[in-house]
RNA sequence: UGUCUCAUGGUGUAAUGGUAGCACGUCAGAUUCUGGAUCUGCCUGUCUAGGUUCGAAUCCUAGUGAGACAACCA
């Protein structure tokens, strides 16, 4: 077994990998390493389930091994083909390749044959209870459970009763299938649970009206992981308590050694936003946002489409890190893995979100000058572009002040300012209406300090972006924020709907971008200068541009404002 | 009055009996044709009490606190 080590050469191993090391340097399994990625089609993927995909596929190829993508659908009340595309998408925009797609499905008579097995051994039986007298039967945690009366029908009239729940002859609900184990168990799993139960109200997705029974979770997830040959079955937390049944089943039946070897790790909590399936489908259904990729979901969707790299969520997912500590992460933590992506990686260009106009008025009415600027300082290789100016010009209006604060490098009566990859310019005044409101600035340029000419090298405080009003495009903004108000909404008690923040998203229209945005594609990134990074958006035409505001630039200026 | 698991700066995570380190964050400074980026420095931590040991974040015991488990969900 080779272990591939090139690419990260000195980094220490977390406790997941570390196990796995010291299997393989043990020779277990034949230093074999299989993994699982086993979702459920029954929502979309979130960045939860990115750092267990991550871990999966990781170890896989670190070790020289594979890792599978397994659709756990074993209950058709609630899967649906949607999902399995979605899914299979989402794995692959995250640079991932499964070796084989298998469904626990695929199983399906195999786990039956078993549960024949578990019958005729004496190891299951079938109640005919409803759920809740089975329910109440369970006892607590702390008081043990009771026997059902037909705990102890003969293997004879399992046999018989299993055969007409298969058949489809007993209505859904009336009976389950059930292993015989342990009702006084201090571990709840193993009072007792259900293997089978009857579904004929629903067609899966994959076998259609095949069957009327289907096998639960409990029953069918381990025992997959241990026909496929899965050697570290890599699971969250919550997992834990469910291990010890897993292995039950497989003792009852299996003659060698072999056992997949599950491994429990955190889940992925970060503040302001929530992370269960059932919390975001109802923020779909009820219309809170646009959809499973609004932007301001945390879904995978969600967030390549608010403009996140994969290599942005990869940054994140290392970062974080892998243990069995429940944590809730600092959601600063993604966005500052995303600026870190799209830093390297972004094209500079100018756009003004809230313009007003800035009137060169020493500059020749009608003149057009194509000033050169770099595609991305961070990247020499990235080029440089040619922008137009022209004697007007629209800037943001925050960026005139008459009255400033103290330190305000700006636009200001009498004060200087570099516009960038342009000239020089001195403030002489604005034009104001009725109402106060600031409708034209004024300036006047110095025809010596053009860029790249010796004057330029003047020192001036502040570089101010900018359009030509004559050469410029208008654009549909959407400035995204935290989804919630607080930072742990699972943890409040109050419903999680009142927790959301009203203003997690603001449309700005008429935001005037620099021509060369005019033909720009769905999800291409770039850093509006002095502003944040965008992109855009899936509903962005040629005649209608959307832009999405991934994060904003860390900006030094607010907190001094603050203070 | 159960079983299982966990506890290191504000947050997340390393240290595998031998100098408590890293990242984010905060604050300060340098630099800058993005108040971005970059660079430098500062800040803040081993839950408590015993024990083992030359030496404990690490091992043991007992507390304290937190989480998971009682779906015909996964």
């Amino acid at each position: 077994m080779k272990i591939n080590e090139e690419e990260t050469p000195k980094k220490n191993l977390n406790f997941i990998e570390a196990i796995v090391d010291q299997d393989v340097k043990e020779g277990k399994n034949d230093g074999r390493v299989q993994t699982r990625f086993p979702p459920e089609p029954n929502g979309y993927l979130h960045i939860g389930h990115a750092k267990a995909i991550c871990l999966n596929f990781d170890i896989a190829k670190r070790y020289g091994g594979i890792c599978n993508l397994r659709f756990d659908d074993t209950n058709p009340v609630k899967e649906d083909v949607e999902y399995v595309d979605s899914i299979m998408e989402d794995i692959q925009w995250l640079g991932y390749q499964w070796e084989n797609v298998y469904y626990a499905s695929d199983y399906f008579q195999k786990l039956w044959d078993l549960a024949i097995q578990f019958i005729k051994k004496g190891l299951a039986y079938v109640d005919e209870q409803s759920a809740e007298t089975i329910a109440k039967q369970k006892g607590t945690p702390t008081v043990p459970g009771i026997e059902s009366p037909y705990r102890n029908r003969p293997v004879e009239e399992n046999l018989v009763l299993f055969q007409k729940m298969t058949d489809g002859e007993i209505p859904e609900g009336s009976m389950v299938l059930r292993a015989k184990i342990d009702m006084a168990s201090p571990n709840m799993h193993f009072r007792d649970p259900i293997m089978y139960r009857i579904i004929t109200s629903h067609p899966h997705h994959r076998t259609g009206w095949q069957w009327k029974v289907y096998p639960m979770y409990d029953f069918a997830h381990g025992q997959c992981d241990y026909f496929e040959g899965v050697t570290h079955s890599l699971c969250t937390l919550e997992f834990e308590v469910h291990r010890p049944l897993y292995d039950w089943f497989i003792d009852q039946y299996q003659d060698s050694d072999y056992r997949p070897r599950q491994i429990e790790f955190n889940r992925l909590n970060l503040t302001y936003t929530v992370m269960s399936k059932r919390k975001l489908l109802q923020l779909v259904q009820e219309k809170f946002v646009s959809g499973w990729d609004d932007p301001r979901m945390p879904t995978l969707c969600g967030l390549r489409r608010r403009g996140f790299t994969p290599e942005s969520i990869h940054n994140f997912i290392d970062k974080i890190g892998y243990t069995k500590f429940e944590a809730l992460n600092d959601i600063g933590l993604l966005e500052h893995a995303a600026r870190e992506s799209l830093n390297k990686t972004a094209t500079r260009v100018n756009a003004v979100l809230h313009p007003v106009k800035l009137i060169v008025t020493n500059y020749q009415e009608g003149k057009v000058e194509m000033m050169t600027t770099q595609n991305n300082p961070e990247d020499p290789e990235a080029g440089t572009r040619e922008v137009a100016f022209s004697r007007e010009l629209f800037i943001e209006r925050d960026d005139f002040m008459e009255n400033p604060p103290k330190n305000y490098f700006r636009l200001t009566p009498g004060q200087e300012v570099r516009l960038k990859s342009a000239y020089i310019v001195k403030c002489t005044g604005c034009k104001k209406d009725d109402n106060g409101e600031i409708m034209e600035v004024y300036c006047e340029y110095d025809p010596l300090t053009k860029s790249g000419m010796p004057e330029s090298n003047r020192k001036v405080k502040g570089t101010l972006h900018w359009v030509s009003v004559a050469h410029c495009v208008d654009a549909e903004v959407r400035l995204y924020d935290r989804l919630f108000n607080v930072e742990n909404p699972s943890a409040d008690e109050r419903d999680f709907r009142e927790l959301l923040n009203p203003d997690s998203l603001q449309i700005l229209t008429g935001c005037k971008l620099e021509n060369s945005l005019k033909n720009v594609h769905p999800l291409e990134h770039f850093q509006f200068q002095r502003i944040g990074y965008f992109t855009v958006d899936l509903d962005s035409t040629p005649n209608k541009l959307i832009f999405n505001r991934t994060v904003s630039l860390k900006d030094s200026w607010s907190k001094e404002l603050n203070k």
